[in-house]
DNA sequence: TTGTTTGTGTATCGATCACTACATAAATTG
DNA sequence: CAATTTATGTAGTGATCGATACACAAACAA
């Protein structure tokens, strides 16, 4: 049984990316309804029977999120062919990503909801878990190149995870300050350049 | 002529340092007056005959802020023996003052209104104004070592000064998602590691 | 056609937002 | 003692917050 009753009258995944951008740019809490239901389209019973809340939407966003902007970003992480490529891909990607100039700049998942003391805790741990998630993901990488011979055994992949998820973390900053694509990278390519320190 | 008629019923100087507590717990759009005027033990009337607003009061505290808590972050930049020192002293006494316990976790300056399209740009534009004079005073200190011989005249001091204030932001979101002062501490060493191969 | 189901637009809801009018309290000045 | 000046507490202001009640519109099933 397909559709039953009157059918929607909107696209609910352009409605999603257009929140997307709204969440993106303003934050959780100072994207307002009025500011979403405009750049959506709809008017707000639309938006609550198609996503339930402003939290839920909220959710579906940063889901929308890590699966179209972030996959350019971590993707590559499992696949490049050394942990030094991983993480150069990770960090140069995130300065291409950063200054695209359709899309804001920065991260969302780092920017749209700092304060953790804000009124919604569940919105301020998702973003916390998928930061945390980020690093999990370089540090297993990292380990794994110990693993294959590529780092020695003496490596504190933990600390360099930490570090190179906070370079990543910083750009954001420096992307919503207005830093062009080059500074970004050049950011980048010092962060990389303690490479050959750390890990010998 | 001193005072003249009714006098002040609290500490002025100990209501802004609630406040300041407040807005780098909480942020700007988040620190609602209720939960300013709770922290500071006063009504609204005396917060507004006191500070003047919301924005005039959270720019007092900004500037408290800078004076008190930056100052052990930022002070020793000029009169360190080299950039290395200052710099290296610059991110330590981040980790150290991002994990204090009896105040928030990471810089206010960073964290209390990311976002640029909250309701009042002059609060973002100003704390803007503060991290951007953050990386200038790590550019000047840089080619102050340039100048002094510390480093050769090949070295790209714009560049450098972008990398450790994004460390040094980076860490601020680190702090606010539980990082320990040993990991933030160890975020330090790494970015420092890539010193020799910057400045060769 | 009639009944059912689902989506949309209008017009709100109570709560909270930053902010203030107003009367009173507490000090100095004459 | 007034008279003046400043601060405080109560009780609100209009505006906006996230979220909905409700009537109607548009599809399907019978």
């Amino acid at each position: 049984m397909p559709q039953r009753g009157r059918p929607r009258g909107f696209d609910r995944e352009e409605a999603l990316r257009r929140a997307m951008e709204v969440f993106w740019t303003r934050g959780y809490d100072n994207a307002s309804l009025a500011d979403l239901t405009r750049a959506m389209g709809i008017n707000a019973p639309s938006l609550y029977a198609t996503f339930g809340s402003k939290e839920a939407l909220f959710h579906e966003a940063v889901a929308l999120y890590v699966q179209t902007e972030g996959s350019g970003i971590w993707e590559q992480v499992e696949t490049a062919p050394t942990a030094h490529a991983a993480i150069a891909h990770v960090l140069h990607a995130t300065a291409e990503a950063f200054t695209r100039g359709d899309t804001p700049r920065g991260c969302m998942i780092v920017l749209a909801a700092p304060q953790m003391q804000g009124a919604n805790a569940q919105v301020c741990d998702a973003l916390k878990a998928h930061r945390k998630e980020n690093g999990c993901l370089l540090e297993r990488r990292l380990r794994r190149a110990v693993e294959e011979g590529e780092l020695p055994a003496s490596t504190d992949c933990r600390a360099l995870a930490s570090y190179f998820v906070t370079v990543q973390h910083g750009m954001s900053i420096q992307a919503r300050d207005g830093a062009s694509r080059e500074t970004l990278l050049r950011i980048a390519d010092c962060a990389m350049a303690s490479w050959e320190a750390l890990t010998s």
